[in-house]
RNA sequence: CGGGGUGUAGCGCAGUCUGGUAGCGCACAUGGUUUGGGACCAUGGUGUCGGAGGUUCAAAUCCUCUCACCCCGACCA
């Protein structure tokens, strides 16, 4: 490819609309435009990456004995409606009516699809498992779409879908889709973490996230992982124990009740404020936190010194909405200011607790009286519990739920891929079922995987890059090499420089010459910023020794070479760094 | 949806408070000098000032409405 004839629209500043590093990167580079807020054109060098990853998936699932297919983006109501998630998914869901009026999604994900495609079709045991993917536009009405690539309105992703007889068959397909994906990312140049995960409106059993840790703003994700064993969770799936619940007394060994007391505590309403107040470890708080569930008034509560889940209270409510109540329905139902609810003589609602609260003594709670407290307050003797469930966000540092031992810690990560566990959900709202062995008609058990190509693609450029661009990883790189002849008024330099460019080519390697007629520090500041592995340069000065330079992207070593050479040293050098991953 | 902000040349921005010829840098075009890390000189082209309405002799500037985009939050298959 000739520089000259390519669109690389490269920029001298930074574009003011990104805000993360891999976004800035890639407009600068020109690898993407924005045509509206969420979604963007790829431009030439992107498109080969986005070619180079969907080789890599494409290989991989292939491998795994997965089918490709293609889907419809268009989808009629009528089937989301069944599975029930036109509900469920709500405003993320795009959704648009045709001339009739009829009502029609753009697909963001395509259970019902698939399962409606499958459905009639696959009627015996004998022709399980199947597991079909395609990769494909997605639409997804985000609230706030951010970040370039990393949450689009509208994006690349690959999706599978697998359909089992039995729970065994079904843990088989589920470990090979791992697998796969342990290995795609791995020839990404991207080291995964698999989490565990909510499952969100998505339903069934279980999920796990794949995330690429990095460093920067662009780790959206916080996940939790131990020090000593293997468990790992997202935010809103990690669970943990308190450690100081082991360790001081008093909290789970039963303290003798005492006589509870309501103490005057003037417009001390956070936490803080009432912990200073009354001289009380927040530990010894209970916050009231009023939800609105599907309508429905909620009492949450929690430590003072936690912070409510509020995907762990969905899912332990069980609701479809979850909100903070305002706070005109929070004095209707306390009588009393925001900060100063409480569970005590609560009427006429549901009173969810978090697990931690029922080893609680004598602890202190709001009044539901303006600028009063309640001091030895104990859950059973002075108030109804309705449901106990794990509403807390885990924190760092706080004991690992798995082996007990260790300790969990964070990291931020982006997600690049998850895997559901989707039991038979989708199979049972939309009647999909098979003979089994014993002659009886059962639902399929189903999974479904993900892959955000569009956002691997930038994942990569957030984790490798330098103050002066992109750096890529050699297997998921537009082009492997860019021969930059220094001064292309010179004949000599341009000569060699299109001697090199033309053998390569003719030997099939993947490579770029910046022939246009700029200066040395515009062409060196460019190919630094698009972030090709090798740079082959051409110039006046190593040439009358008759030597080019080969230099590696994000090293600051230079190789020197006779020109002959630099061909098959071009390849060893690509060969070693393929190696890699 | 709530809070904050921005829309002026292809890009980055000034000008708006205090109404009076629409600017700067980069990019672009032509000519020349230069040529190993974002050159220099000269000349030149470039705008419905996001849109609509209003006030005024006069609006980028003041008022009303509206649209788009960005940030924070809620949300997130």
């Amino acid at each position: 490819m000739k520089w000259s004839e390519t669109y690389i629209p490269t920029l001298r500043e930074f574009p003011a609309e990104a805000e993360i590093i891999s976004h800035k990167l890639l407009i600068k580079a020109g690898y993407i435009r924005k045509l509206t807020s969420g979604v963007y054109n790829y431009l030439p060098l992107m498109q080969s990456v986005l070619l180079k990853i969907t080789n890599i998936v494409r290989e991989e699932m292939n491998k795994s004995g997965a089918q490709e297919i293609l889907m419809p983006v268009l989808h009629p109501a009528e089937l989301w409606q069944k599975s029930g998630r036109w509900e469920t998914v709500g405003k993320e869901l795009m959704r648009m009516r045709d001339r009739h009026q009829r009502d029609l999604v753009l697909g963001g994900t395509h259970e019902e699809v698939v399962t409606n495609l499958i459905k009639g079709e696959i009627r015996s045991y004998r022709q399980l498992p199947v597991n079909l993917y395609q990769i494909q536009t997605k639409f997804r009405d985000e609230i706030r779409p951010r970040f370039g690539l990393m949450r689009g309105r509208e994006f690349l992703m690959k999706d599978a879908y697998t359909f089992d007889a039995n729970e065994k068959s079904f843990n088989i397909s589920y470990q090979k889709m791992v697998d796969a994906y342990f290995k795609i990312f791995k020839r990404c140049g991207l080291e995964t973490k698999m989490v565990e995960s909510d499952t969100g409106a998505m339903g069934g059993k279980a999920a796990h996230e794949f995330m690429v840790i990095v460093d920067t703003e662009g780790g959206e994700n916080i996940i939790f992982y131990c020090d000593r064993c293997d468990y790992s969770a997202n935010i809103d799936k990690a669970s943990s124990f308190d450690l100081k619940e082991i360790k001081s007394e008093g909290f789970t060994e039963k303290e003798t009740f005492k006589k509870m007391e309501k103490v005057h505590t003037p417009d001390k309403k956070t936490i803080e404020e009432v912990t200073l107040f009354l001289n009380q470890p927040p530990e010894k708080l209970v916050k009231t936190l009023i939800y609105r569930a599907d309508g429905n008034l909620v009492a949450a509560l929690i430590r003072g010194d936690k912070e409510i889940n509020e995907v762990k209270l969905k899912n332990a409510l069980g609701c479809i909405q979850l909100e903070m109540a305002d706070s005109e329905s929070i004095k209707k139902l306390t009588k009393a200011e925001v900060g100063f609810s409480g569970p005590v003589g609560l009427k006429g609602v549901k009173m969810i607790v978090d697990e931690q609260i029922p080893n609680l003594f004598n602890f202190v709670t709001g009044a539901n009286q303006n600028d009063y407290h309640l001091v030895n307050v104990n859950s059973e003797r002075d108030f109804k519990i309705d449901q106990v469930a794990d509403i807390k966000t885990a924190k760092e540092g706080e004991g690992c739920p798995k082996c007990k031992k260790g300790r969990l810690k964070t990291d931020r990560g982006i997600e690049v891929g998850n895997t559901f566990m989707l039991g038979t959900k989708y199979s049972q709202s939309l009647g999909a079922t098979f003979i089994d062995k014993d002659g009886k008609e059962k639902p399929f058990i189903m999974g479904s995987y993900g892959v955000g190509i569009t956002r691997t693609a930038q994942a990569a450029v957030e984790k490798y890059h330098d103050e002066k661009g992109i750096i890529w990883p050699v297997s998921i790189a537009p082009l492997h090499i860019n021969i930059l002849p220094v001064n292309i008024q010179d004949q000599t330099q341009k000569n060699v420089a299109f001697d090199i460019y033309q053998r390569m080519k003719e030997n099939k390697m993947e490579v770029l010459i910046d022939d246009r007629d700029e200066r040395a520090g515009v062409k060196f500041n460019d190919s630094d910023l698009i972030g090709l592995p090798l740079r082959i340069t051409v110039g006046e000065k190593y040439l009358k020794k008759k030597k080019v330079e080969l230099t590696l992207r994000g090293k600051n070593e230079t190789l020197f070479c006779p020109k002959e050479e630099v061909l098959e040293k071009s390849k060893k050098i690509l060969e070693k760094l393929k190696a890699v991953f």
